[in-house]
DNA sequence: ATGAAAGCGCTAACAC
DNA sequence: GTGTTAGCGCTTTCAT
């Protein structure tokens, strides 16, 4: 049996009141009181349950992050800054993937509800109207997403895919294929929009590929139904797609960028190491972890909606777009 | 303010404890009534409050996993197996990450005591004699660590270390040095003392060097002595060590394997995708995240000690091992 | 400044 | 099968 409040009241010869005064209102105590029940509790090795603390204090001093898929690269920076500055802030952090699944999420932020003083959704599967009924039981911020009366922290991905497009038709490309993420998922829209919009612009021909997996294997699987189609560079839903679809266009006895163009998003340290290295829109992940938190505990202490957040995105070109074949060359 | 087991009582015309038996315990209450309350619940939007339930059951259905790094992607794919698993077996994980800093990781174990029924030490930084001071707040399953008196899931890289070694003797090496991580970590003792031992049988050289941070700045950073060494191949504590490092060898004008054979450990996903591609220890990850939690769960609803796993770990050979430039030919 | 007592939301004997 | 009654460990009035 763990040692709790009463036993270091025993010890100390102070009521049970006065322990947890010591605790958590230090200064409305006698300090050599003070002193000595700390020594007591020192002695007897006590440690405040935060459970039993949130029961009656109805504050955890926890926060939930939950995100799709923890072993997406695209995550985990922005776990560590969401995890830093709520540290500073003096909160902890529990992490929960839902592995891309909606219902594994729901119940996952209906099971930390109570655990938790509020949480921050990442790349949110769920549907705009669940996501506001949740709201009702725990404060949200939710970040890539824009969902109405939550406060958000949105990457404008638009910009970069922007760019992204501006950067193909420039090398002289005419036609893009752009795999299309999670249907559910908010930046996939995002990238979608921006790239018709921006091809029209240019007068080029966009050509939607999918929706597939956000992962390696959705990017090979889309692999035959772009290389046979007439685009000459393709923009990927993230890095991992992007990498599968490199890899499998290789396989089919094709060169990145030489026969097909590559664009990535999200900047993972995947688009650094791999080979080519990836031309991709970098998201500012760091930026987004710190300011959703910044925006939660906002939330969470004064009630008030600290409303919506929204960062830049910009090209980072690397080596797998190049100006494309010329028809003369072509096998 | 959330409505509570005393609202759905009133609602259905029942006692609390009646609805408490609903949802704990459904064969203790007639179906009728049983259905009636649901009904109620339901209507009310009621959710059991599980931190006021372990409160008084001393048991939160929640499981902790505590890891050094999540951005390091040895990481995300034990985390992910062993959530995948504690979800079977119907518990909740918490993720929290101490940034490699010992203070934090203890504070954070302090922290998550009251709020897990046990959690999982992946990796830990921590001094045996803390941990086992620890361990008897928490229930603890460590991994990749050989504490006394605790439930171990370790991965023996031990093994794959002497296949490294082996094999680049095998390609003609007889210099190597060995970057050793972190001298808190438990596996780069155990790869250290594998290398001295494997090339002490060989009759090769194994030339130390560090410690340094598990991260490519630590291995960018050995690199200069690494070169002004006599080694033609390297050992490094982990990939991210040995890309560092070979980015760095490259900016000094040498190039991998041509000048220099590196060899990494953990076959992180950037093993694969790198250039060159890393031979590389490859660690059983998936396999010890799911291992660990079936520990984990045997030791909190039995309280027996689950003992000792052990799995094996081997080489994985790719493109960035080859035989030593021979000295004729170099520069 | 400290003690007494009620209560946070739930479960678990023990009665009936 | 259901109601009664104590707690679980802590905070927070309200007295003193």
């Amino acid at each position: 049996m763990a040692v709790t409040i009463r036993d270091v009241a025993r010890e100390s010869g102070v009521h049970v009141s006065t322990v947890s005064r010591a605790f958590s209102a230090a200064h409305m105590v006698n300090a050599v009181t003070r002193t000595r029940v700390m020594a007591a509790a020192e002695r007897l090795g006590y440690r405040p349950n935060r459970a039993a603390r949130a029961l009656s204090t109805r504050r955890t001093a926890n926060l939930g992050v939950i995100v799709a898929d923890i072993a997406n690269p695209f995550f985990p920076p922005l776990i560590k800054a969401a995890q830093a500055q709520a540290r500073e802030r003096d909160y902890h952090v529990f992490v929960a993937d839902t592995d891309e699944r909606a219902r594994v999420e729901e119940e996952l932020v209906r099971s930390m509800a109570k655990q938790v003083d509020g949480a921050l959704l990442v790349a949110s599967r769920l549907s705009g109207r669940v996501i506001a009924e949740l709201g009702r039981d725990v404060p949200f911020v939710v970040v890539n997403r824009r969902v109405r009366g939550l406060p958000c922290v949105l990457m404008d991905v638009a910009s970069g895919t922007r760019q992204a497009v501006d950067h193909l038709v420039a090398l002289g490309h005419r036609d893009i294929a752009v795999l299309t993420g999670p249907s559910a998922s908010w930046t996939a829209q995002r990238i979608r929009g921006a790239a018709e919009e921006a091809a029209a612009r240019h007068g080029a021909g966009l050509h939607p590929v999918g929706p597939n997996p956000p992962t390696e294997e959705g990017g090979a699987f889309a692999a035959a139904e772009v290389v046979s189609g007439p685009a000459t560079a393709v923009l990927a839903y993230n890095d991992l797609v992007a990498l599968g679809l490199i890899r499998e266009v290789e396989a089919l006895g094709l060169s990145v960028p030489g026969d097909l163009s590559v664009v990535g998003v999200d900047n993972t340290h995947i688009a650094r190491h791999c080979r080519p290295a990836l031309t991709t829109v970098d998201m500012p992940v760091v930026a987004a972890g710190r300011g959703g938190i910044d925006l939660l505990v906002h939330r969470v202490t004064t009630g008030e909606d600290p409303g919506t957040v929204t960062l830049d995105t910009r090209l980072v070109v690397r080596e797998s777009t190049a100006p494309p074949r010329s028809p003369l060359t072509r096998p």
